[in-house]
RNA sequence: GCGGGCGUGGCGGAAUGGUAGACGCGCAAGAUUAAGGAUCUUGUGAGCAUUAUUGCUCAUGGAAGUUCGAAUCUUCUCGCCCGCACCA
C-alpha cells in the first residue's frame, strides 16, 4: 500500500490540535528561541507558492529548536488592513470587515493544511481594536514626544486612489498599489518624525545580522551626507536664503545660485521684468507629476528671477535662477551652483549660459565639470590645498564670519502618516472647537473604526469618516464641542509592532508585559520577502527604537537575524501571475502531492534567498524520496519492517550516519535546507545497500527529517512503537569520532594536476607521503626527465610534486 | 550614472584555496511486470585513446594575474538581476 499522504497529514494535524503540541512554553529552565514570520495581508486570493517557502524555513528551524530544548515563540497573524481589502470592499460593495474575516479563514485554513507549527492562541490581527489600540496608543506617545505632529507639507498626492501615499510607496514616480501617478500637493498631514532617529538606524545598523544588501538599502535611503549650511544675501535687500553644499570648499567657483520652484522667497526676489516667465516655471512645475519631472529630467530647463544674491567669499554678484533640478523636499530647498565641479551644475549653466570658473587643477573645463580632487587655484586662503584640507579650512573660516557651519542631511524624511481612506486605524487625535488639538484619553483607547456603509474616497483630501457625524462629532465634560480627526493609519503601522504583541497577545494592561518582552527579544530569527527591504524593516526598527527611548522595550533592535527568502517563479522562469497563467496553488499540491511533499520541494530547489523556476518534476522527485524513505521503513501491508531493524550500533552504515546528524544540523541552522536533504537522500542511498538498519540510526534520521516532512516522520515514529509526538524527542547527536576512517585517500599531483591517488593510513607522516607519490607509477610519468623542485604535503588530503 | 549581487553540464544546483559537477530532474541500459507521477540497480560534462581495470586533453561567461595548486583571491572586460537615481 502506497503511502496515503491525505489520511496521514489529517491525522497528525489533528492530533497537534487536540494536543497543543505547538503551544509555546515558558520553561524558565530553558532558553528561548523566537521565529518569526513576516505576517501576511490576507488577500482574496488565498495563499500563494511563494509564501511557504518563508513559512518553511522558519518552521524547520522552530521545529529543531523546540527538540533541541528550547522554549519556541512561533506565532502568525494578520496585516489585515490596507488598500486593496478596501478596494474590494469598493468594488463589490461588500464589508471590508467581513470580507477580510473570510480571507483571514481561508489563509488560516491553507497555512494549517500546511503543518505549521504555529501557536494559534496567539494570533493576532491589526484590524482587530484589542490590537489596533496598542497602536493608537503608540501613536498617543510619540504625540506626547513631539514625534507625531501636524504639519503642512507638499505630499505625494494620488488623485486615483484618493489619498496621499508616503515617499517609500512612490516607485517611479507612480504609487506602488496601482502605478497611478502621484502629485506633489500641500497638504496638512500627519507626520512621524522618524529623521529624529536617523544616525541611530544607521549606526545601529552594525549590530543585526541581516542581509549586507538590504543594510545598504537602508544606508542608502536614510542618505546621511555631512557638508556645510551656508547663507548667501540677497543683492540690494535685506532678504537671505541657506544652501547647504558638500563642496565648501568650492565655493569661490561659485556664480549662480539655484532655488526650487517652491522656495519660500521666490516671489519677493523676483523682480517685475521677470514675474510672468517665474511665474509660468511655477505654474508649470505645479503640474508636473513627479514622474514628469524625471522624466524630463535629461534636458535640464530653468527661470531667471531677475534677482542676485552675493557670493560670501568673493563678494561678487552671482544670478539667483529656479529649476527643478532642485529638490524642494531636500536640503534647504536651494544650492550653490559651481559648475566647474559639479555636473549638473555644469549641464545647466552650458545650457543658459552662465560663468564656469574653474577652483581646482584637473580636468578640462570646456568639456566636462571635473569632479576629482585636487590642488585648489583662484580661492584665497584655499589655494595649493586638496580637498579634505579645503573643505575644513573652509569650514573654520564660515563658522569664524557666523555664515555657515558644518550640517549633516538625509535623503531620509519624516514619515507621512495619514491616509484619506476608511480601512485603517483612526488617529485617536479631536480638533476642538477653540483651535486646539487634542488625545483622545487613553482610557477611552481603543478609539473603534465605526461601522460604514458608503466608504468611497471622497476626492477632496477629506476621508470618508468625515461623513459619519455620530462619530466625528465630540463633546468633552465642559461642553466643549470637537471633531475627531477623520485621517486613518497606513498599513505600516500595525506591522510596525506586531511582533511585540506576540510575546504577550492578551494583556489588557500593556501593550506587552516587559520581562516577557525580555525574556522573547530580539527576534532570533525573521524571514519575509526583500519588497520590505527598506519600507517595513526602517519603519519597525524607528518604532522599537521609540519604545525602547519610553521604557516599553528592552532592546535597541528587534530583529537580531534577518533572511530574504527568495521568489518562487513560475515554471516559464518568469514572475508567477495570473495574466501569465503560470500561477501554482498550494492547495492543488497539497491535494494531489501532499503537504510535505511541497514542504520538501520549495527547501530543496535551491537556496533560500534564490528566486527558482517552479517545476512540476522537481516536485513529483521530492514526492519520490519521501515515498523512498516510507517503503525502507514500511512494508506493502503498512506494517513496519520490524525484520530490518537491529538493536545494534555500528555497522556499515555508521560514518554516513553521524556524518548525516552533522551536516543537517549545521545546515538547517544556516539555512541551508537544500545542502541539507541532499545529505538525508544520500543517507537514504545509502540505506537502502543494507539488509538490516539500526534502529538508532533509523530513529535519529526520522527526526532529522521531521522538520522538513513532519507528517510522515510522525507516523514513522509511531510506526517505531513511539506512543508520543516527535515534537519533543530530543534532536540527534553525532560522535566526531566516528567521522574519521582509519584509511584515507590522498591525491597525488604533479604541478597541481591530478596524476593518481593512494589510500593510505589516516596518520601517515610527510615524508612517507613523500614517497608515496614520487614512487607512484603515474607520478613517475610526468617527474621523468624532470627536475622536482619542492614537493608540498598536506597529511591527510594531498601531495603535491613541482617538476620543471 | 551610482551601489549591491550573480554567471558552474540539457535543467535546478553542490563545491569559499586542495579529486569541479554532491544531491535532484531529465536521459540511457539492465532487472522486474507491481495497473495509476511505477519500483530497484547501474551509467550519464565534452573530446581522444584503450580489450579493459583505466589513461590523457579540454572545461566553472571572456582575458590577464597571484599561488605548488583558483569555480573560489586580484585586475580588466562582457552579460544578467536587484536597489537608488538631478539628494547638491
Amino acid at each position: 500500500m502506497a503511502y496515503d499522504h491525505k489520511k496521514v497529514e489529517k491525522k497528525w494535524q489533528q492530533y497537534w490540535q487536540d494536543h497543543d503540541s505547538f503551544k509555546t512554553t515558558e520553561d524558565p529552565n530553558k532558553k528561548n528561541y523566537y521565529a518569526l514570520d513576516m505576517f501576511p495581508y490576507p488577500s482574496g486570493q488565498g495563499l500563494h507558492v511563494g509564501h511557504p517557502e518563508g513559512y518553511t524555513a522558519t518552521d524547520i528551524t522552530a521545529r529543531m529548536k523546540r527538540m533541541q530544548g528550547f522554549n519556541v515563540l512561533h506565532p502568525m497573524g494578520w496585516d489585515a488592513f490596507g488598500l486593496p481589502a478596501e478596494q474590494y470592499a469598493l468594488d463589490t460593495g461588500h464589508d471590508p470587515a467581513e470580507f477580510t474575516q473570510e480571507n483571514i479563514n481561508n489563509f488560516k485554513r491553507q497555512i494549517n493544511s500546511l503543518g505549521f507549527s504555529y501557536d494559534w492562541d496567539r494570533e493576532i490581527n491589526t484590524t482587530d481594536p484589542n490590537f489596533y489600540k496598542w497602536t493608537q496608543w503608540t501613536f498617543e506617545q510619540m504625540y506626547k514626544k513631539g514625534l507625531a505632529y501636524e504639519s503642512e507639507e507638499l505630499v505625494n498626492w494620488s488623485p486615483d486612489l484618493g489619498t496621499v501615499v508616503a515617499n517609500e510607496e512612490v516607485i517611479d514616480g507612480k504609487t506602488e498599489r496601482g502605478g497611478f501617478p502621484v502629485y506633489r500637493k500641500p497638504m496638512k498631514q500627519w507626520m512621524l518624525k522618524i529623521t529624529a532617529y536617523a544616525d541611530r538606524l544607521l549606526d545601529d545598523l552594525d549590530l543585526i545580522d541581516w542581509p549586507e544588501n538590504v543594510k545598504d538599502m537602508q544606508r542608502n535611503w536614510i542618505g546621511r551626507s555631512e557638508g556645510a549650511q551656508i547663507t548667501f544675501d540677497v543683492a540690494d535687500s535685506d532678504l537671505k536664503f541657506d544652501i547647504f553644499t558638500t563642496r565648501p570648499d568650492t565655493l569661490f567657483g561659485v556664480t549662480y545660485a539655484v532655488m526650487s520652484p517652491e522656495h519660500k522667497l521666490v516671489n519677493q526676489i523676483t523682480t517685475p521684468a521677470q514675474n510672468a516667465m517665474v511665474d509660468a516655471y511655477v505654474k508649470q512645475a505645479e503640474m508636473k507629476s513627479d514622474l514628469e519631472r524625471t522624466d524630463l529630467a535629461k534636458e535640464k530647463t530653468g527661470v531667471f528671477t531677475g534677482a542676485y544674491a552675493i557670493n560670501p567669499a568673493t563678494g561678487e554678484r552671482i544670478p539667483i535662477w529656479l529649476s527643478d533640478y532642485v529638490l524642494s523636499s531636500y536640503g534647504t530647498g536651494a544650492i550653490m551652483a559651481v559648475p566647474a565641479h559639479d555636473t549638473r551644475d555644469y549641464e545647466f549653466a552650458k545650457k543658459f549660459g552662465i560663468d564656469i570658473q574653474p577652483v581646482i587643477e584637473g580636468g578640462d573645463i570646456s568639456q566636462a565639470a571635473y569632479t576629482g580632487d585636487g590642488v585648489h587655484i583662484n580661492s584665497q586662503f584655499l589655494d595649493g590645498l586638496g580637498k579634505d584640507e579645503a573643505i575644513a579650512r573652509m569650514l573654520d573660516w564660515l563658522t569664524d564670519k557666523g555664515i555657515g557651519e558644518k550640517k549633516v542631511n538625509y535623503k531620509m524624511r519624516d514619515w507621512l502618516f495619514s491616509r484619506q481612506r476608511y480601512w485603517g486605524e483612526p488617529i485617536p487625535i479631536i480638533h476642538w472647537e477653540d483651535g486646539t488639538t487634542g488625545l483622545v484619553p487613553e482610557d477611552q483607547l481603543p478609539l473603534k473604526l465605526p461601522k460604514m456603509t458608503d466608504i468611497k474616497p471622497s476626492g477632496t483630501g477629506e476621508s470618508p469618516l468625515a461623513n459619519d457625524l455620530d462619530w466625528v462629532n465630540v463633546v468633552d465634560k465642559n461642553g466643549r464641542k470637537g471633531k475627531r480627526e477623520t485621517n486613518t493609519m497606513p498599513q505600516w503601522a500595525g506591522s510596525s509592532w506586531y511582533y511585540l504583541r506576540y510575546v504577550d497577545p492578551h494583556n489588557d494592561a500593556k501593550l506587552a508585559d516587559y520581562k516577557k518582552l525580555q525574556q522573547w527579544l530580539p527576534v532570533d530569527l525573521y524571514i519575509g520577502g526583500a519588497e520590505h527591504a527598506v519600507r517595513h524593516l526602517l519603519y519597525v526598527r524607528f518604532w522599537h527604537k521609540f519604545l525602547y527611548d519610553i521604557g516599553v522595550v528592552p532592546t535597541v533592535e528587534p530583529f537580531q537575524k534577518l533572511y530574504n527568502q527568495g521568489m518562487v517563479l513560475g515554471d516559464n522562469h518568469e514572475k508567477m501571475s495570473k495574466s501569465k497563467g503560470n500561477v501554482v496553488n498550494p492547495d492543488d499540491v497539497v491535494e494531489e502531492y501532499g503537504a510535505d511533499t511541497l514542504r520538501m520541494y520549495e527547501m530543496f530547489m535551491g537556496p533560500l534567498d534564490a528566486s527558482i523556476p517552479w517545476s512540476e518534476k522537481g516536485l513529483a522527485g521530492s514526492r519520490r524520496f519521501l515515498d523512498r524513505v516510507w517503503r525502507l521503513l514500511v512494508d506493502d501491508d503498512d506494517n513496519l519492517r520490524a525484520d530490518k531493524l537491529t538493536d545494534k550500533v555500528g555497522g556499515p552504515l555508521k560514518k554516513a550516519y553521524h556524518q548525516t546528524v552533522k551536516t543537517v544540523t549545521e545546515d538547517y541552522e544556516q539555512l541551508r535546507f537544500n545542502v541539507a536533504i541532499s545529505q538525508l537522500m544520500v543517507f537514504i542511498n545509502d540505506a537502502y545497500k543494507e539488509d538490516t538498519l539500526p534502529r538508532d540510526y533509523v530513529e535519529g534520521f526520522i527526526l532529522l527529517l521531521a522538520p522538513i516532512a513532519p507528517h510522515m516522520m510522525e507516523e514513522l515514529w509511531q510506526k517505531l512503537g513511539h506512543d508520543e509526538s516527535l515534537t519533543y524527542a530530543p534532536w540527534p547527536t553525532y560522535d566526531p569520532n566516528a567521522l574519521v576512517d582509519d584509511q584515507v585517500d590522498i591525491v597525488l599531483q604533479v604541478n597541481g594536476k591530478r596524476r593518481g591517488v593512494a589510500t593510505v593510513s589516516r596518520e601517515l607522516g610527510k615524508d612517507e607521503l613523500e614517497k608515496i607519490a614520487l614512487t607512484n607509477e603515474n607520478v613517475e610519468k610526468f617527474i621523468a626527465g624532470k627536475d622536482v623542485k619542492k614537493v608540498i604535503v598536506v597529511p591527510g588530503k594531498i601531495v603535491n610534486v613541482v617538476a620543471k
